[in-house]
DNA sequence: GCCGATCCTTACGGATCGCTTACGTTCTTG
DNA sequence: CAAGAACGTAAGCGATCCGTAAGGATCGGC
């Protein structure tokens, strides 16, 4: 019912869009058609919104809007490390979500991973994914491979704070949950080698409290 | 008559209600007390009602709700150009009039959400729950966990008056009924990194017999 | 203008969190 | 298969933050 009604009113914005109305067909119609954006109610049958939406973030960084119900379960979500890029709160008016995609497509057309070969680069520093290498001025940096994957996530996300769960769950492998103190070691490492001073880093920050972000 | 069942249905809700029962009362009304909402009826002697939402509008983005005599209206108002936020057509029930008005605040809470991630602003004051970082013009604001939990709180709806209960179970772990001083002093040390006079803080108002509230 | 209630302010000890180091296990490579 | 690298875990330590209490200031009602 919703689900039409906002569905009606993107494709006659011009929007390519495919509805599913349970967490399951979400994830294989996600794989199949790899959509530039998801539009999520949180009130779903099957698996619930939340895991749904925790699993769409580990298969890559496409924005999700979130329908709610309440103001109150944003603040909920956010305590539990699940993070929308946009939230409509309900009752709301279909040209609102329509807006609301515009908004969020336009700020994610800026990526923070330019286009040639997936490299990024900030000030003397240089990641390419492809090659899976690091240098900075002084030449290329050795890192291990959980180490790359664990500073190449952080980078492509600058200044967004992770908590060591989140990173836990998109660095590590899906199903492991182990220590998360094992985080803490790795930026130790990561710390030592491409920080010119590890004890007070200017990329790999921490955030008392919370997690680490990769500020540029 | 109708007014009078509106405003006690709106009281025992908790609401606090001014009403008026002509065009030119409601406009100075409005300028002394500076409402979170207006409720207009149509039907109104002196300033005729679409005049004065007309001018309401012009006095700043105050929601308003039109209570009309028939749905016909709403057509005529839109052809006018004179939108209201919401309409009540009559007949209604004074439980109606209450729901609307909750929805329209809930959905006027809505932080403005900007185009750089999830950022609030408010003047010079901007907040980023993405880097959970605070900036004001002079630069970026440090805080801890807890103030920026609780900031960003209060922030994502401005006006609202919270008890330090309400931010204690809100913000703080779901279980934890620790003493509510403990609000106090947080809010005094948020006081002392946003506001440019502590003493008379400009955002972080105190409700007195109540609790705190954000005002943009 | 007084009195009680409420809020502000300050300081400090405990609790939490992150850093560091070291060591055993697993994976990779020759 | 063996050696070395990479990885995950544990424990001690230090820095930071947080909650509480107590006294002073301020507000609002009478």
């Amino acid at each position: 019912m919703v689900a039409e009604v906002v569905e009606r009113y993107l494709r006659r914005d011009g929007y390519d869009v495919h509805a599913v109305h349970d967490g399951q067909a979400a994830l294989s119609a996600f794989d199949q058609f790899r959509p530039d954006l998801v539009v999520l109610d949180l009130m779903l049958p099957g698996l619930d919104g939340i895991e749904l939406c925790r699993r769409l973030r580990t298969r890559g960084d496409t924005p999700v809007i979130m329908l709610t119900a309440r103001s109150e379960e944003i603040d909920k979500l956010l305590g539990l490390g699940v993070g929308a890029d946009d939230y409509v709160t309900k009752p709301f008016s279909p040209r609102e979500v329509v807006a609301r995609v515009k908004a969020v497509l336009r700020r994610a057309r800026q990526p923070a991973v330019s286009d040639d070969g997936e490299s990024v680069r900030f000030g003397d520093l240089r990641l390419n994914g492809r090659s899976r290498s690091v240098e900075d001025g002084r030449g290329p940096i050795p890192l291990t491979a959980r180490e790359f994957d664990l500073l190449f996530h952080l980078a492509s996300h600058p200044n967004q704070v992770f908590t060591r769960d989140q990173l836990m769950t998109s660095v590590w492998d899906y199903a492991f949950a182990g220590d998360s103190t094992t985080v803490t070691v790795h930026i130790r490492r990561l710390r030592a080698k491409i920080e010119a001073d590890p004890a007070r880093p200017r990329h790999l920050k921490t955030v008392w409290g919370v997690g680490y972000k990769f500020e540029p």
